[in-house]
Formats: structure tokens, sequence, C-alpha cells
DNA sequence: GCCCTGACGGGAT
DNA sequence: TATCCCGCCAGGG
């Protein structure tokens, strides 16, 4: 659809559930842009400014590492999140990454 | 209208 | 097995 790409970033990263993380590339794969991990991190700092909420800190790196919280209001925010919601980050980097990655996105059609 | 950067990832060395 | 380099798409200067 006519559909921004950011758009469809957004509905990706709201179907990861609480206590769950994702990966840049499983997002982009999940949206048809297979590659394109560096447009979906930029999508996630424009999100803040997006109406609905999106769950950027539960996207992270392949390595699980919180590569993006310095987009955050401060830069414990996105681990504080994290945290929150079960997900044990140390170092910013999330411990149980393996176990807590989540890839079931549900494609969306474009 | 061209060049560079940017919350990454994968292939090649 | 670890590290480096190039490629992905879009936005900003």
């Amino acid at each position: 659809m006519d559909e921004g790409f950011f758009t469809r970033v957004y509905e990706a990263v709201r179907q990861v559930p609480s206590g769950r993380v994702t990966s840049y590339g499983a997002v982009a794969a999940a949206v048809g842009a297979p590659g394109a991990s560096r447009m979906v991190g930029w999508a996630m700092n424009k999100s803040f400014s997006q109406p609905g909420f999106v769950p950027a800190h539960r996207v992270v790196n392949r390595s699980g590492m919180l590569t993006g919280k310095h987009a955050f209001p401060n830069a414990d925010t996105m681990q504080e999140l994290l945290k929150s919601e079960g997900i044990e980050v140390e170092e910013d980097v999330v411990v149980n990454f393996k176990e807590v990655f989540w890839d079931d996105f549900n494609l969306i059609n474009s």
C-alpha cells in the first residue's frame, strides 16, 4: 500500500510482544526489505514523533546490544523499559537475547 | 541535484 | 573464528 516504508516498520515492531525483543534485520525482512536494517533504525528514531506507540526499545541489533538507547530521553530509559518487561539487560546488552528473541512476524502485505 | 550519513547485516578476507 | 568492507533505502545539507 502507499503506507510509507516507516509505517510498515512501525506495524511490524508493534507485533513484538512484551518481554520479547527482535532485531533490525528481522523487522526489515518482515516489511519486505531484507538488508535495509539501517532504515529500520532510522524509522525507530522518527517513531518518537509518531502518534502511535512503537516499542522501539524491543528492537536491538543482532548482537542484542541496545545500540539505539541514545535515542531515548535518557541513556538508561531503553534498558529500564526492557527490564520492566522481564528482559535482563547488562552492559547495554540483552543477556538472554537468544531466549527472548522473537521473529514470528506476520508478513506485511505491500 | 549530488554527496554523506545513519539505532545494521551479511559475505568476504 | 574474528575482523573488515560493502550494500540496503531514505533523508538532510
